[in-house]
RNA sequence: GGCGCUAUCGUCUAAGGGUUAGGACGGAGCCCUCUCAAGGCUCAAAUAGGGGUUCGAAUCCCCUUAGCGCUACCA
């Protein structure tokens, strides 16, 4: 079994490209397949070597991989010559016809009546005409000649879709070879697609009536189409197809793993949209996914990506990465998050890391979120804080003055461990006759620099007996400061 | 305009003739608790509309509506 994902190199890797992709590797998985990864670069006006990085880019970090790679535009021969194969059988005809010129949006939209098929002076054209017209140089595409004049029905399966039909005088007689001499998508896909012995197509719905004209190739090539498999479209909220200048960044791949995402995390989300277990299960391993994909299981309407202008990133999608940041084994966090502490110009080893790492794996979603939850374990210095920060309920400057100060003392002695912090700093609350809470917050505000933090004890633990003291005692200097000033 | 496809909570989805229409995200509330998270529990929230078929329809058929796709040498 083989499958193929073929991007063309015009843009950046599309979200939707990436599900595609990611759905084409599944069922190759699943079946024990093959992955072809072939770049469709036909286009030679559109194409950019900066688009087909930013795809490789995109596909690399999805870090999936592939088993085969082509590229198009390596195999314009083949191209040309099943073109000339299925002129030969009398079943594509020159059509010397000057581009059609036409505003074609306006063509769409406003074109009453039935829609062009075929310019008929050329299909009827004699071979002897056509050869003469065609030696004098004269520029020509080469369409194929749809049967039409009976009722037959093309049809096919589509694995996703079920059965598909579609009268051939409905189908347009469609373009094999440009009057450059180029192949059409249509051309070089299927005659790719035969070359590579493609045994499953799995693409996007876009393609779905495309199909009866490449039934139409694969027949009168090799007399036997591949299976199909449409893939629901991804939109916006508004319901438009995802397109880069309406709705920006969001569309690329590289959004999400800017953003600090996992890429297996991304993948799963990926997954969600179009395809569902069937059993509830949201949060999957790759083996697991890998286990569970059946086209059976994709969906026929579209689904929409729930970002928002403010936002870039589905809030589900925010969820699942969490889940797998939250369940990672801790040596394998600690080492996502290390680069982010050090880029951001800290101090850190991996040693550091793996004692953080346990304190905030719990309250990080994406990577990013270690720069602002762990910062008080690599920073020097504590950013400057309103030494009202310190005040436990129920109480004033003094209150806090009071609690730095017992702290001060009686953690200059206590071991730094979980269990002897705990007691240590219970048993002073009592002592100054404070609820826990009370004597909990000042500390932790004067060794975090903000209310909320990891749990205290943990915290104390990993910052040590002599950063937390000095903490303690500028904060203590501080409120000082204030009450003696007041 | 023609042809094709689709239609379940705001979003992702389950249920493919018989269920109080299930789960998840997001939202609200409660619990847990040294703060914040995480976790647990609860609540609000959907079968586009209309006709059929059937004892019985979200599910099958038809119509309407809406959305999407393709539509003369983009992929």
């Amino acid at each position: 079994m083989r499958v193929r994902f073929a991007p063309s190199p015009t843009g950046y890797l599309h979200i939707g490209s990436a599900r595609t992709f990611i759905f084409n590797w599944l069922y190759a998985r699943h079946n024990g397949g093959t992955v072809i990864l072939r770049i469709d670069d036909t286009d030679v006006e559109r194409n950019t070597e900066v688009s087909l990085n930013s795809i490789y880019e995109g596909l690399n970090w999805l870090d999936l991989g592939w088993d085969e790679q082509y590229r198009q535009s390596e195999r314009l021969d083949l191209h040309r010559r099943s073109a000339e194969a299925i002129f030969a059988k009398g079943m594509a005809y020159r059509d010397f016809t000057p581009a059609y010129s036409g505003d074609e949006q306006e063509s769409t939209t406003q074109r009453e009546g039935a829609a062009w098929l075929f310019n008929a002076d050329m299909r009827e054209l004699s071979r002897e005409q056509s050869d003469r017209r065609a030696a004098a140089g004269e520029p020509f595409v080469l369409r194929f000649r749809v049967p039409r004049d009976t009722d037959r029905a093309v049809t096919f399966h589509d694995h996703v879709f079920g059965p598909q039909s579609k009268l051939a005088a409905d189908i347009e007689d469609f373009a094999l070879l440009r009057s450059n001499g180029m192949p059409t998508y249509h051309m070089a896909s299927c005659a790719d697609d035969l070359d590579l012995r493609i045994t499953h197509i799995i693409r996007g719905q876009d393609h779905l009536t495309n199909t009866f004209k490449h039934v139409l190739i694969f027949e009168a090539l090799a007399g036997e189409a591949p299976q199909f498999a449409h893939l629901p479209l991804l939109i916006a909220p508004d319901g438009a197809k995802l397109s880069k200048r309406k709705h920006g960044p969001v569309v690329s791949v590289t959004t999400y793993r800017d953003a600090g995402f996992l890429a297996h995390a991304y993948v799963n989300f990926l997954c969600l949209l179009g395809w569902s277990p069937k059993d509830n299960r949201e949060q999957m391993s790759r083996q697991e996914l890998i286990d569970a994909f059946k086209l059976e299981g994709v969906n026929r309407s579209n689904a929409v990506v729930n970002f928002a202008d403010e936002d870039p990133i589905d809030p589900k999608a925010m969820w699942l990465n969490g889940q797998h940041l939250h369940t990672m084994p801790v040596d394998e966090l600690a080492a996502h998050l290390l680069p982010y502490v050090r880029n951001a110009g800290w101090q850190a080893d991996e040693a550091k890391m793996r004692q953080v790492t346990p304190l905030i794996q719990e309250r990080i979603r994406v990577l990013p979120d270690v720069l602002t939850v762990a910062d008080l374990f690599f920073a020097d210095e504590l950013a400057p804080y309103d030494p009202n920060e310190l005040i436990p309920q129920k109480g004033d400057l003094g209150t806090a003055a009071q609690v730095l100060e017992k702290a001060r003392e009686v953690l200059s002695e206590a071991a730094f461990t979980h269990d002897s912090l705990e007691s240590t700093l219970r048993e002073a609350a009592v002592a100054l006759k404070l609820k826990p809470g009370q004597m909990f917050l000042p500390i932790r505000v004067a060794v975090c620099g903000r209310k909320t933090a990891p749990p205290l004890f943990e915290t104390l633990a990993v910052l040590g007996r002599e950063t937390s003291l000095k903490r303690i005692a500028q904060a203590l200097a501080n409120v000082q400061r204030i009450t003696t000033h007041a």
